[in-house]
This record gives structure tokens, sequence and C-alpha cells, in this order.
DNA sequence: GTCTATACGAGGATAGAC
DNA sequence: GTCTATCCTCGTATAGAC
């Protein structure tokens, strides 16, 4: 138990200050002087512990996975149904939403749409947020339609996610997070049959 | 008739030399020097023509909405069913898309994505064409659902491709593309009900 | 209308002390 | 491990000639 931490250490506040600042405007154009200026910290202590400013980004995005892993999560686990949990990602993207009204967006598609040939080790972030997405949409599609239309169900599930995260980039949160689920619900129905609406359950 | 016209204007060099670079790395990314010496041109040119950077990003833009538009008119009027029709966006950004194989998905949302605060004359633009595809879809879906139904199926068919295209930037755009359109499929199989596969026409 | 040359500031990264 | 101070490159924009 740490009693008395004045302070905590300087990764721990740069880490905090790049996602606050860079998720916002952007990692490209926040400079990292204003970095450095929020978390209190040097540049050389930046430099010691990410070696440049794209291992910062990548360090800030695998914590910024975690933390919406353990979202999403909390949102499964509220669901008390196969769709409930298959729909799970949207009410887990309205609550992390309303905690990060500054963000406009995703960060991992804005990193990636932000760099156009990310280092190494930023790849590696996105490419673990994009098998996130997919295995979780995968695993709980299978639960909700027949094994041979899962993968149908989950990769048309996964474009309702990202049209609903370009469209709170472009548009109203609120309204892009209910579009999306929109189309989630549609696509069940449709894709699981007329039957679809009554594996719904009670968790929406 | 032009006879011999030795060489465009350096105001077009510098369009055609911003869309071939800014849309492929990124408006921000992008400098203004490498557009310029793209271009043939030089920065006062740059500077009188367009004022700034945002200027010659937003003229850009503009031109591109011009372009889009025929594009997706050409796919429209080579379909031949209300369904085609609304369908209609996915071929023709599939057509775009392999006249552009360097571009990684749109111009507008990578805009949107890059710059946090964008200029007025960029945020028209960015309103021009989101106005241009919700006003379409709208009209389209008008024409394969009840007038009742035509803005929620419109609304959801706008995530579609908003997923499509970031799906195109977050990994293959051709598999973007046609899950993107399936998803569209589904919506309205959906949303017009079980005879709804009946308008789809021939032309798919 | 277009060019050459340059001013000016911002941003990423490092050296060396404590 | 963290700080102060600094270097140096890059990028936007302008001044003035042709």
């Amino acid at each position: 138990m740490i009693s008395h931490a004045r302070k905590r250490p300087a990764r721990e506040r740069l880490l905090a200050a790049a996602e606050e600042l860079m998720f916002v405007d952007g990692v490209v154009l926040t400079p990292v002087d204003v970095v450095l200026k929020r978390a209190g910290a040097s540049a050389a202590t930046l430099y010691s512990n990410f070696g440049n400013k794209d291992g910062l980004i990548a360090a800030a995005l695998e914590r910024r996975l975690t933390d919406w892993t353990q979202a999403w999560d909390a949102a499964i686990e509220a669901a008390d149904s196969p769709t409930g949990r298959l729909f799970a990602i949207f009410p887990a993207l309205r609550t992390y939403q309303r905690e990060r009204l500054a963000e406009r967006w995703c960060a991992f598609s804005g990193t990636a749409a932000a760099i156009y040939r990310p280092s190494e080790e930023i790849v590696e972030m996105l490419e673990a947020e994009d098998e996130l997405l997919h295995a979780r949409l995968r695993a709980f599609a299978g639960e909700v339609a027949g094994e041979d239309r899962a993968q149908d169900l989950a990769d048309q599930v996964a474009v309702a996610y990202l049209g609903t995260i370009t469209g709170m980039l472009r548009g109203d949160q609120e309204t892009a997070i209910a579009r999306g689920e929109l189309v989630a619900r549609t696509l069940v129905a449709s894709l699981v049959g007329e039957g679809g609406a009554d594996l719904l359950g009670s968790d929406e």
C-alpha cells in the first residue's frame, strides 16, 4: 500500500497528459512541448522513458486499449442476453464518450488517420485494437446466430461500429451512437430471421 | 479550342499537386514545400492564389467534391432500380478508389480527422460533402422504402458508408467496400420487409 | 503572374549538470 | 531519474525583383 505518494512518477504523468491532449487535438497536431508542460515533466524524461514521440503515442495507445477493454467488459457483463452482449459495444462507447467529451472520436482510428506510415510500435497497437474488435464481435455473433452466419454477422456489426465512430467525428456524437446501435439491431433482426427480436432480452 | 497550351496555369498545377499529395499523406503531414515542388510552382504563387495552406486545402476539397459527385452520378445512372440507385455509392466508391489506390480513405473524413479546428472555408467543404451524402441517400431511400421509413433507412445506410471508408483506412479496401455494400443490402432487406429482395433489380 | 531569396517561429531531440 | 539549457531542422509565410 502506497502511503502519502506526493506525486506520481513523471512517466505516469506523461502518459496521462499524452492521452488527455493527443487524443483530443490529434497525435500529430499536439506538440511534445505541450504534453511536457501539462505533465510537469522535462523533455529529457520523456525521451529517456519512451525514446521518441512515437514511443509516447504507442504507450498511450496501449494504456487506452486496456481502459477501453475494461469499459467494454463492464458493458458486456451488464448485458443479460446474447444479443445484449453483441450490442454491448454501443453502450460501452456511450459511457466511454461521456467521460471524454473533448475527444471527437476513436483514438486508434484517429491515430491511423493522422499518421501515414506509423512506426512499428504504433502499428502493433492499431492491430491489437482491430483484433480485439473483430475477435469479440465474432464470439458474440456466434451466440446470436448460427456458426455459419456468425462471421458474416460479426463483419457487418464491425462496419456499424466503424460507421459509428466516424459519424461521431463528422456530426453529433450521441446521434451517431444511436444510429450505429440501430444498424446493429437491424442487422441482427435481418440475419437471424424474424425471430431475432425475441433474442433481444430485457437489457435494452 | 485551346491550341498548344504549353502549360496549365500554376494555380491548376497547384490544385492537382495538392490533391495528389495531401489526400494521400494527409493534409497536415504534407508540407507546402512538397506541393510546390510537385506543382513546379513557387511559394509566392501559392499564397497569392489561395491565401494560405488552409485555402489550398479548401480549394482542393472543393474540386474533389465536384469529381466525387460526378463519379457518384455515373454510378447512379448505371443503376436500373431504386435499390440500385441507393446502393450506387458503393460501386462509385469502388471505381473511385481503383483510380486512386494511393489514397487510404476519404479526403473529407481524413481532413476532418487531421484538423482539430478547421478554418471556416474548410468547414464549409466538409459540411457540403456531408449534405450531399445525406440528401442523396434520403432521396433514394424514399424510392425504396415508404416515406415514413425513408429517413431511417437513409440514416442507416449513411452509417454503412462511413463504416466502409473507415474500414478502408483500417484494413483492406476492397474487403471494406464489399462489407459495407453487404450491410446496405441487409438493411434494405430488413427495413423494406421480406419483399425487399425483389426490388434489387438486375444491376447487381 | 511568377520567380528567388529569406525571415521567422515552431517542434523534435540531445548534452551535460544535479 | 529528473532538470535546465540549447541545438538544429523543418515548415509557413513574406519581401522584393523580373
